[in-house]
DNA sequence: ATTAATTTCTACTCATTGGTATATCAGTTT
DNA sequence: AAACTGATATACCAATGAGTAGAAATTAAT
């Protein structure tokens, strides 16, 4: 009856100190990637954050070990929820006329409540160690990947008329991380008219109702001028 | 006869040298948007700049007062030069599809030559001086304003059929400007094959064929009760 | 050639800030 | 209440890098 305690308390405050020091953590991560969002990454001192918190510099080094974790960890947050939400709703038995509605739905739900995590992520990715950038970016890979699978799939059962999936799935993409950086709650569009707005460009990407379109020949010929320049 | 010579030789000469300096801030800056791009504005310190050019840390500052002007220069080039273009193109005397047109393409081409000054200038902008960076977004805002004119004249001329300008006016340029994010020289793609996607994808936008989707009744009610929350 | 102006470099300062060694406090157990 | 344990704070260090003063070198003018 007693070997199960530990010297620091039972097993049941044990849980607990981890759910507090993930909430700490938690809490770390959001007042951070509120000042990174405002001031930037490198403009912003630990010394802010903790003020922000209430509490000093040490005790965010005990919770982080360097404030390039700290950031690791936002960046990772900003992608890998968007990443979630879309394997969700890829595995869904539906069309894919369906599942790629309800994925710019998903994600712009998440772009919505974490568009600072992603503003975040998307501007500071390169104050991060080399290894763990590549890291990130590896989500970032596979979330485009996925959306092309889906687009091509749609294409095969003639859902989606798409020339090119993996370009119009990078389009796609980069549309939706684009709400993030313009997004304001305190702007003059409400949610529900950005998610609708999304809606209708990606549904316009996905039926190509005209005939491909041409570079003029001027432009043409200066982009192939240029490229043999750099070539030889 | 004399008169004109100020102390610093003849004006051939002051021309001269004028050109001289500028081609130098050229070169700086050039240079600088290399480090920013790779390693990120903090992280790049001058003397690695100057390290790169074969010259010293004061010979940078005899041109550019601080790192900040530094970062304001390349930042403008970004924007000015793509608005620029966007202007020239709106002046046309053409449809609006075909100003649509040449601007997508003109401000590509801008984007290819251009695109560590605007990649740069997108991710760094946060570091500029509060005035500063309040110049640049009034740039950027005024970018995609004359975008949206330009659509919504296509509109009241029958050439397009775009539901809300201003929101198809920022996804557009969001689509542009997002090249410049994955675009690589080194990638698979050419630019040709880039600037014939992107013309498509726009091409797609302006003509809304689908009836207007809208956003499932979930998704609306969650959404709707979060504002709810933080309105109340 | 000599002088004057300008350009560029050497050698520094100094503020900032990420990170840490050590002390203190609070809660728990005996 | 005393001792122990873990969490948090105080007070510090070391390094970095923006920015500068003044010397040296280069260029141009007489």
């Amino acid at each position: 009856m007693t070997a199960q305690r530990t010297s620091p308390g039972n097993a049941a405050s044990a849980g607990l100190r981890a759910e507090v020091s993930g909430f700490k953590r938690l809490r770390i991560r959001e007042e951070a990637c509120a000042l990174f969002f405002m001031h930037g990454y490198e403009s912003t001192t630990l010394d802010a954050v903790a003020q922000e918190l209430g509490v000093t510099k040490p005790f965010i080094y005990s919770y982080y070990a360097t404030k390039s974790d700290l950031l690791y960890d936002i960046c990772r947050l900003g992608i890998s929820m968007s990443l979630e939400v879309l394997q969700h709703a890829a595995a869904l038995d539906r069309s894919p006329s369906d599942r790629l509605k309800i994925i710019v739905e998903s994600v712009l739900a998440i772009i919505f409540e974490y568009r600072k995590f992603i503003v975040v992520y998307e501007r500071e990715e390169k104050n991060l160690e080399p290894e763990r950038m590549r890291e990130i970016r590896e989500l970032r890979k596979l979330f485009d990947h996925q959306l092309a699978d889906i687009l091509a799939e749609g294409n095969s059962l003639g859902d989606f008329e798409i020339i090119d999936p993996v370009l119009t799935a990078t389009t796609i993409g980069g549309m939706i991380t684009w709400v993030a950086q313009w997004y304001s709650p305190d702007g003059k569009r409400t949610q529900l008219e950005v998610i609708n707005h999304i809606l209708l460009m990606v549904e316009a990407v996905v039926h190509v109702c005209q005939d491909r379109r041409s570079v003029s020949p001027e432009v043409t010929k200066l982009i192939l001028l240029k490229n043999q320049k750099k070539g030889g």
